[in-house]
Formats: C-alpha cells, sequence, structure tokens
DNA sequence: CGCATATTTCATCATGTGATGAAACTACTC
DNA sequence: GAGTAGTTTCATCACATGATGAAATATGCG
C-alpha cells in the first residue's frame, strides 16, 4: 500500500511557480492567519519542506506569492492614466484603471484584500499605499494649492470608495456589484470619485 | 517563588463579562483565526480552561462576544429610521444611522468587519443582512416597481460604498476617514448613498 | 560512465492550539 | 459546622503548526 512517493526533480514541471498559485489560491481563501503551508503544499501536491526549500518562510512566501504580485510595478503610471486626460472624466478613469488591474489579478488581489484585516503591516502598506502613492498624487496634482486635511479627506474617501467596491465585489460578493460587467460599475461608481476628488 | 494562583471564585468581579470584552478586543485585532483562546484568557488575566467553562467553544465565543452585540436588534427599526422623511435626504440619513451603529459598538463592530474576510459564514451572513435587510428593504421601500437586477445593483452599491466607509475609518484607518467628526463624513458620503440609491 | 548539483522527500523538533477531566478553593445554605 | 453548588486552576491530551537537517533521487556535465 505504500505510495512511495518517489523524490528528485520531477520533469518538466515548474515546481516553485506551482507553489506559488497554489498559495495565491490558499490566502485568497483563507487569509494571511487563516492558511497553513502544510495547506498550501497539499494543494500544490508537494511535501511541506519543500515550501522551506523554495522560500525562507510563510511571511517570504506571502510577499512573493501575493505582495509582488497585485501591487502594480509603476504607481506612477497608474497616477497618469488617471490624471491625464479630462478633468471631468477624472472619476470615470479612476474606476476603470482599478477594475482592470483588479480584474487582471484577481485571485491574488483577493489574497491581499484579505490580508488587510488581519497583518498589522498589510494594512499599513496599503493604507500608505493607497493615500500617498495613489490618491494623494491624484489629489495633488488636481488641485495643487489644497490644504493638508482637506487633501487626505478627499483622498480617504475616494479610496474607501474603491475598497469598498472590492470588497463588495470580491470578497462579499454582494450581488448586483460581484456581477456585474465592469464598465456598468465604471458609469455607476466613476460620478461618485469624480464628486470625492473634484467637489461641487 | 510559587505564584500560586488560588483557585475559587473572585469576589465582585464578573469573570464571564471580563472574557467576553478580552475577546471583542482581539478578535478586533486579529481577526477570528489570528485569534486563540489562550490570548484570550491572558488579556483577561484567566485561565485558558475558563473560557471552556463559560463558553462550549471558539465559535460560541465569537458568536457571544462578536456577532450578537454588533448585528442590532431590529434591522427593520433601522430600515425605517432611513427611509422615514424627505426623499432627497435618504443618503444623509443612511449614512448618519449607521454611523451612530457602528461608533456605539466600536470594538465588536471592528471584529465583525475583520472576520468578514475570514469566515465564509461571516460573509454570507454580511452579505444577507447588508443586501436583503437593510438596503434590499430601502430600495424597495423607495422605489416598489424597480426590476431585480437595478434593485440588486443599487442596494449593492450602497452597502459597498456603506462597508468602505466602514473598512476606511476603522480598519485600514485612511487618515482623513478615520479622524473626520462623524457628522462630515455625513456630508460628504451621504450625496452618494443618495445618488445610489435615487439616481438622477 | 562518474561525479556534482539541484530537487524532492522523510523524520523529527519545539511550540501552540482547542479541548477535557479532575482537583482545589470560595461562598452559600441548612 | 457540614454539605453543596459554583468558580477557578492544574495537568494533560491529541493534533497542527512552522521549521530544520539529512537522506534519496534525478538531471546535466565532464
Amino acid at each position: 500500500m505504500g505510495v512511495e512517493a518517489r523524490r528528485g526533480p520531477r520533469r518538466g514541471e515548474d515546481t516553485r511557480a506551482a507553489i506559488l498559485e497554489a498559495a495565491r489560491v490558499e490566502f485568497a481563501r483563507t487569509g494571511y492567519a487563516g492558511t497553513s503551508l502544510r495547506a498550501v503544499a497539499r494543494a500544490a501536491g508537494v511535501d511541506p519542506a519543500l515550501v522551506h526549500h523554495y522560500f525562507e518562510g510563510k511571511d517570504d512566501l506571502f510577499a512573493q506569492s501575493v505582495v509582488l504580485v497585485s501591487l502594480p510595478g509603476r504607481p506612477a503610471s497608474l497616477v497618469s492614466q488617471v490624471t491625464e486626460g479630462p478633468r471631468e472624466e477624472v472619476g470615470l478613469r479612476a474606476v476603470r484603471t482599478f477594475l482592470g488591474v483588479w480584474e487582471a489579478r484577481r485571485s491574488s488581489f483577493e489574497a491581499l484584500l484579505r490580508s488587510i484585516v488581519t497583518s498589522e503591516e498589510v494594512s499599513r502598506a496599503v493604507r500608505e499605499f493607497l493615500t500617498q502613492e495613489i490618491f494623494g498624487q491624484v489629489v495633488a496634482g488636481l488641485e495643487p494649492g489644497l490644504g493638508p486635511e482637506e487633501r487626505d479627506l478627499r483622498a480617504g474617501l475616494a479610496a474607501a470608495a474603491a475598497m469598498g467596491l472590492a470588497m463588495g465585489r470580491y470578497v462579499v460578493r454582494l450581488p448586483g456589484v460581484a456581477d456585474a460587467d465592469p464598465e456598468t460599475l465604471v458609469q455607476r461608481v466613476g460620478p461618485v470619485l469624480q464628486g470625492y476628488l473634484l467637489p461641487r
């Protein structure tokens, strides 16, 4: 009955990538704390020790599988994608941009969302990323001479709206939001971002 | 050197309540999966076995400390609080109502927020609560003859906006949102809810 | 072939987890 | 004061977790 799983390399299979993918799925399902290395290994069809051979530990695996993938390489390009164009359509462009990024990296983005609430580090990273790298830049670009408190408020409200959309679509899966096609959401939520970023 | 923690009742202290409070704080900090019964016991200054004496297990403790407290007794009263009044101020009343409830039960509400992403059961409960008991009722009350897909979309978007506000204020603590006074948020977010619930 | 290197598994560790049963202690009743 | 019921701690269980070192296997190079 011995399954005698034999050792040594498995030809033609990128095991490291398999582990990364399994980790992404697992983190997306149960968050950082709820995911065990053994569950990841099981899902990847691999010995738990192998996970440690390729990654330094749970935090490293999380960083490599989730954080590195879901944070877009150049925040600045996101910002310019939003700010460049007619001022009265900033909101539309913002929603369109984010939905595009999210949909493309769905599983790792889900994992990131789920880990916001579990890990203080992730939470802080997301906070700083959203407020400083993204919406702070957008607001500052749109209206340079703005007091810091008003700037924080506008950026924060916009970020909150984006997070609500993400949570509703990917985590809580609210009917009507989870199954809407992206452009519908752009048309409905765009004006809201517009109003937060450029009141009046 | 023996600390000889003595057994038997401690006069004048409501230990059960202390455990409940410690559990609320702990669940709020680290979510369901990230919280251990021993951590709760430690925070309450109590032996871990005592937690089991008062509660059937981790799920029961969570239900008693978080769920029972943060879900308001009568959803219907919330709904009527929102719907009763001038139609053009539904959004303002909605935000004001929610912020009121949240601020009052802050720590347990935080715990609930953090558990949405961890537990599929909590997630489903929140989804059904928000869409059916609250925003579904509000939308239906405001515009009775509305197609189901449009009703779902409006309710979903409103729920997403509310969740975003909650996440931004209590979990991610976005500057500008976390420290704003409630009425400021009512004035800024109210029109958004208004637009989702009653477009045009 | 023989050897080196990378890959994979096994065996094992210390620790933390939820859980249970029994013993010690206090307060209350008769 | 003896007995009883409720409260609290202790000792311990079986199991899962993250982690490590060594052994086994396969591949590629000479």
